[in-house]
DNA sequence: TATTGTTATACTCTATAACTATA
DNA sequence: TATAGTTATAGAGTATAACAATA
């Protein structure tokens, strides 16, 4: 294995268990204690790209069609989300979020990045390593988008 | 809010966005597709500390000692964990990990470093920026204890 | 015929309540 | 009585197969 290679290992291996327990511990706050995570993403993915259609929706978060139905069906009795027959090619469903759907979402964010907002304080750090942690989360985002 | 709280706020944002982001990306890889994150855990869990009881383990995930217990069966039919009945307080169950167990745990890490290191490599940063990854994944492992 | 979505059915993961065995 | 674990039961999330409506 070349340096470069080796470099990358140790990185990956880094990288990977800090992602997965910090994720572990901001996963836990949520606005609804009752909101699972795939309806939270629905809504999330919802709320930053508008209506999309069931297919589009299940193929976004990895799961089927019938899944996904299902889903949806839970958030739409929750009033989060609605269901609009699409004018064009009257097969689909264009499914969008309401503004109780919105509010669910943007109160998840302000928790979570509450809760890291504390943790960061607790660790007290220099504003050299918080700068450090902003740039990997700029360096993070442009690997995840691979 | 102060200098200070703000860049707490911006860093908590950031960090938030990209931790969840590349976790999820992550996440997908694992040794078996059938094993769930739930039962990898625990996997994982046992693999680092050795031996430990239901309650203990359901604490650990915090899920219910039914639920555990449910899980410890899954993982038992498939030869990953045994039940080891305690001498000392026969209410009590240890859970150890087999070697068939260690083995998926091993394998998933694997491929998910594999999978990151791919990932990395397709960005092409520099040596610089995989640094600042790495001094970054040990500011984000002392804030996830926390 | 092909595509979009739903319904039917089954399995896993989770919970709460009730039970057994042991302390 | 209290604790550790299991069993019974139910609800949510997932899948595949079969179906209805539309293109």
């Amino acid at each position: 294995m070349s340096e470069s290679d080796e470099a990358l290992h140790l990185t990956a291996t880094d990288l990977r268990m800090a992602t997965f327990r910090l994720a572990r511990r901001l996963r836990s706050a949520r606005a609804a204690d009752s909101m699972s995570d795939t309806q939270l993403a629905v809504l999330a993915g919802l709320r930053m790209h508008g209506r999309r259609t069931i297919s589009a929706l299940a193929e976004s978060e990895h799961i089927t069609a019938p899944s996904m139905s299902s889903i949806v069906n839970g958030l739409e009795e929750q009033g989060l989300v609605v269901r609009i027959p699409d004018e064009d090619d009257r097969r689909r469903v264009q499914v969008e979020i309401t503004a109780a759907g919105t509010e669910i979402v943007a109160e998840t964010i302000r928790r979570r990045d509450h809760l890291l907002a504390a943790m960061l304080d607790r660790v007290d750090f220099t504003a050299e390593e918080l700068a450090t942690l902003r740039e990997a989360s700029a360096l993070m985002r442009r690997v995840a988008e691979r």
